[in-house]
RNA sequence: GGUGGGGUAGCUCAGCUGGUUAGAGCGCAGGACUCAUAAUCCUGAGGUCGAGAGUUCAAGUCUCUCUCCCACUACCA
């Protein structure tokens, strides 16, 4: 049913830092929608390859590192571990869970950037940064505070005062000290960084955004156009650290001048999305060049990336004029899918101040299949979403308890307690079978639309639509008072609930895979049956052997009670 | 300050290039049914579409002004 041609895709969504694992909102924008596409798009028959990998490299790895006492390649290895448990646990179907620290990401990101400087794109100049000689180290703006030159407020960051909202530059700082240590010893060193001329992709970077204004969300090119109109700055892409990617020459040793120093993350990051996959072709003999060499193959390969709305500018414009600037048959993204954030009691979640639900707190407390349905049911696509304990319970125990659990566990049951469980024969088509056929034939086209266009919310109200339709039709349908007098009748409406059981799994597959399983499980549908192949509504509703036998599975969806939520809030500061 | 997004029924949100009585889910009220996780199905109440002005035969949908909320503002990611 799917109007497109079976196609190869590679799907990728913004790589989670290493400092800690993910909370909800980072989950619900980026790997979760990602997660979801891939696996509708497997369903329909495309060859998906879904990346993914942590982002580990960068001042707040080492900080964090130096907090939990561990060294900072043992820190990473620690939480790389973590994070790919939780996404285990959240059920995200990467092909491949890579990392940003490994070989492969660090000799690309060395041969972008000899690249880049051939082409003119890179300049090496000098600039004066912040050094703590307590710390030993340069500081990133963000960890200068001080005085703030406009205001006289103490507490001002190196980047933005907090009091009057100013932008600063640390070195004007009056008095400035560490943030990290709390020390005064601090200097103004002069360095020498390399810097990407974004400034002279500008045209290019123009052109190709204004292409896409089309098929891209509004969110998307609003954003990257408004760096456009406000002019391209060149960015240093190094940075005064030990912990990162080598500056080489092109004699392959460390590059004069830059012993200590690294690749700044927002570089080499995205250029892990490519390392992953050739890891990820190591590991499984895959071909990495068909996804990312132009000239292999990778024309063909449609790409999607996944991020929230922060990431937009370094996809759009920083990635890009690395790729371009390479002059090399790199693939450039073709979807570009971005989200606004999960808000939690009127504010954002956050890592630092340990604001919301984690991942780990949540697969704690409720089943991943209930978080990935409230989550994408209320995907915050056009503005920032709202989460409350109470939305998510209505959330749970309407549409996955009461529409579908329900609906599952009134027709498996009443077919084992009337029907021995097995599908059984007979019956004459009535204007029910009419209804919801016709019902079918127009929702399950609509269904894949939304699924290709990425529009989550919409194909989850499609979903809940749909299984909503078969309790519509067995009320409808009623086999339990046609049982009374025409058991061949009632068959019809058991054969047709149960080949609607059926296709509800194969339609929650992306969304809930858990429950998904249990149901198909419980219907007998070999694997090989469960991708979305329809051929209309008929063949759907006959798709069930006569005879097949069949079980009700326990309960699918516990309710949340009131208690629970009164208990969450309690830990979680649902409140705040 | 600048830029972007948003302000539509009690709540969460749909409403493309302007065009019949503004839609959905939840919640609420009434009814039906009894196979089912007191589930389900039907019906209904409820909105001066943030405020004001303008363009138009016609505006939630375009223009301007005002107002409120949120995000971003590049070297923390």
């Amino acid at each position: 049913m799917s109007n497109m041609k079976p196609n190869r895709i590679l799907v990728t969504s913004a790589l989670p830092y290493i400092n800690g694992v993910k909370h909800m909102g980072n989950l619900a924008g980026s790997m979760l929608p990602a997660d979801v596409y891939s696996r509708a798009m497997r369903l329909m028959g495309h060859e998906v390859l879904y990346i993914c990998a942590t982002d580990e490299h960068g001042t707040p790895a080492e900080l964090a590192a130096a907090e939990a006492g561990l060294s900072v390649s043992d820190y990473c290895d620690k939480m790389h571990n973590a994070q790919k448990a939780a996404g285990a646990d959240f059920k995200l179907s990467y092909d491949y869970f890579g990392r940003s620290s490994s070989d492969a990401t660090h000799r690309l990101t060395q041969d972008f950037a000899l690249d880049l400087e051939t082409n003119g794109f890179i300049e090496e100049r000098t600039s004066q940064q912040v050094y703590s000689i307590a710390d030993g180290r340069y500081l990133p703006d963000r960890y200068v505070e001080g005085t703030c030159p406009n205001c006289d407020f103490e507490a001002a960051r190196g980047d933005q005062c907090d009091n009057c909202g100013k932008l600063l530059d640390p070195i004007d700082l009056i008095n400035p000290y560490s943030a990290v240590s709390g020390s005064h010893d601090v200097e103004i060193r002069e360095t020498n960084h390399l810097y990407l001329k974004q400034s002279e992709m500008s045209g290019r970077l123009r052109d190709w955004v204004e292409s896409h204004r089309a098929d891209w969300p509004a969110l998307t090119t609003s954003i990257a156009m408004k760096w456009l109109d406000e002019g391209l700055r060149d960015r240093a892409i190094t940075r005064d650290l030990t912990w990162g990617v080598p500056v080489l020459g092109a004699d392959g040793n460390v590059r004069e001048g830059f012993e200590g120093k690294v690749f700044y993350v927002w570089f080499d990051a995205p250029i892990a999305y490519i390392g992953a996959t050739q890891d990820w072709a190591k590991a499984t003999g895959g071909d990495w060049e068909a996804y990312w060499r132009t000239d292999k193959g990778a024309n063909d390969t449609r790409y999607v990336q996944f991020m929230g709305k922060d990431n937009v500018a370094f996809h759009t414009l920083s990635f890009p004029t690395t790729i371009l600037g390479s002059a090399q048959p790199w693939k450039l993204v073709d979807e570009l899918k971005a989200f606004n954030w999960v808000t939690w009691y009127g504010g954002k979640f956050s890592t630092s101040q340990k604001r919301g639900v984690f991942m780990d707190q949540a697969i704690d407390i409720a089943p991943s299949d209930y978080w990935r349905w409230h989550l994408m049911a209320n995907a915050p696509e056009s503005s920032d979403a709202a989460f409350t304990w109470e939305d998510f319970q209505a959330n749970i125990n309407s549409d996955l308890a009461n529409v579908l659990g329900n609906f599952v566990n009134r027709i498996t049951s009443y077919c084992v307690k009337k029907f021995v469980g097995a599908v059984p024969d007979g019956g004459i088509i009535t204007d029910a079978e009419k209804w919801i056929e016709a019902e079918l034939d127009m929702r399950l086209p609509q269904l894949v639309k939304y699924y290709e266009a990425r529009e989550f919310r919409k194909a989850m109200a499609e979903t809940r639509a749909i299984w909503a339709a078969g309790n519509e039709y067995l009320t409808q349908a009623a086999p339990w008072t046609h049982y009374k007098t025409d058991v061949d009748q009632a068959a019809m409406g058991v054969r047709v609930g149960l080949n609607l059981v059926a296709l509800f799994g194969v339609l929650a597959q992306p969304i809930i895979p858990d429950a998904a399983k249990k149901i198909l499980d419980a219907m007998n549908i070999p694997e090989e049956n469960r991708t979305w192949t329809f051929r209309g509504a008929g063949a759907c509703l006959n798709a069930l052997p006569i005879g097949l036998n069949i079980s009700a599975p326990p309960v699918l969806f516990t309710k949340i009670e009131t208690d629970d939520i009164e208990a969450w809030t309690e830990r979680f500061g649902g409140e705040g």
